[in-house]
DNA sequence: GTAAATTCCAGGTATAGACCAGTTTCTGAG
DNA sequence: CTCAGAAACTGGTCTATACCTGGAATTTAC
């Protein structure tokens, strides 16, 4: 079940199976005691406890003090907010494989979309987004040309834009500025998600900017709610003084 | 420096003395290293390590594999209880008058609802909330009985209810998770928000905790999506060298 | 019968020690 | 003097052990 000959470090290995196994639904509600899962797979505790923590901050597992360690019923992919993450990062952390298809790439007068953003041609790259091949969201992204020109010349069905923003173009994304509410879902996208026109989706805007304060992309995404949460931590007076 | 005859974690009174030396610049750019900070405060290093995985995940240190540890100097924008928060102060920024009026305040037993947040007895504080007095979210506030019993003397109608708890209860909020996702509102509530029952709702959730990790507050907030809208202001994460 | 005490099992904290894996620095052979 | 290689750092992994606190069921006392 866990091979010590293998590189891998073995909390890694425990944790995966872990993650495995709750996918599978082989615990359903609570998972073994630390005790158990020592025996189990030969480990020592504090190896279990670094697989189990590991669950618990990807938002997998709870921890009840006197209890035991229940499974997280949430929806199942949950975005991390407090850093600027991509949807690929995000499914990818729970567990499941991102994959996109390309729906629509062209260019369009900055008006046309009424965005306010930009003054000048923008390209919109429209995708659909997978979780393990179930539709989870419609994205649009626009950039100014200058951005999506060269960004074009890429596959978008395979790659993850902001990787290829950042490591590609050398483009620094710095801050973003986003904003969640909920909307009936676009007639002609309701399809494409497969749920019924007329169904609720989260509604994400977001716009970011480089260093200079430059806008690099504006962007929309229709999530569909039983799949997706944001999920967000904050503390108080870290960067207060 | 460290005291173990307080009821304490020495890893959380580690981290807190490490979080309060890199704010005040002691560490300007490395910390020392986990074997020197073992003799420093005369502890294992497991607790050490403990200590410095805390401050990893919040993002304020970086660990390198044979060199040491970094003190991030693009640390993450973390908003508090601000625009993401205290409808309060939302709704006044945007140029309107906050109101509330209390529909419920009882007590429950806690084990219906929630898996091991609260333990004994709960006081729920129900609240509808308007601005410039159109209804726009239903606000579910659950407490322990310690602080909601001092809660409820207060006009719920009138106050913000974290101005409460911290200036007259004296309660510290330390941090906060929260879950953002959209569902079809309770059949009931729909009349207060005077929109069709079926209609989605911007569902919240929060728990907040107190500096030694106890739950100050479990949160449900059932927004008007037509009338409310989360602004979140993130920055990238720099994981990288 | 019911309430208090006991016990067991859960996770929480903490120690000491061993070895692995990258990185830098020192050192000695050529 | 150069530079390979050892030594001396760094964090990374893992074991074994001990005792704590919280929750719940069971036993015991009244």
């Amino acid at each position: 079940m866990i091979d010590d000959t293998l590189y891998i470090p073995l909390h890694v290995q425990l944790s995966k199976s872990l993650e495995e196994k709750i996918k599978a639904q082989e615990f359903i509600e609570k998972i073994p005691s630390e005790r158990e899962l020592m025996d189990m797979y030969s480990v020592s505790r504090t190896t279990v406890r670094e697989a189990v923590t590991k669950l618990v901050n990807d938002g997998l597992l709870i921890k009840v003090h006197g209890k035991g360690t229940y499974v997280n019923k949430k929806p199942p992919i949950q975005e991390w907010l407090s850093s600027l993450n991509s949807f690929t990062e995000t499914v990818r952390r729970m567990g499941m494989v991102p994959t996109s298809k390309l729906l629509t790439s062209k260019k369009l007068k900055a008006d046309e979309h009424k965005i306010g953003v930009f003054k000048e041609e923008v390209l919109m790259i429209e995708r659909l987004r997978y979780a393990d091949e179930k539709p989870i969201a419609i994205e649009r992204h626009y950039y100014p040309l200058s951005i999506g020109e060269r960004l074009s010349k890429f596959n978008l069905d395979k790659e993850t834009i902001y990787d290829l923003l950042e490591n590609e173009l050398g483009i620094v994304l710095d801050e973003a500025e986003q904003y969640i509410t909920s909307k009936i879902i676009e007639e002609h996208l309701a399809p494409y998600l497969e749920i019924p026109s007329g169904s609720n989706v989260l509604l994400v805007e977001r716009t970011i900017v480089d260093e200079k304060g430059n806008v690099v992309e504006y962007y929309i995404g229709q999530y569909r709610p039983d799949m997706y949460t944001f999920r967000i931590k904050t503390k108080r007076n870290i960067n207060k003084k």
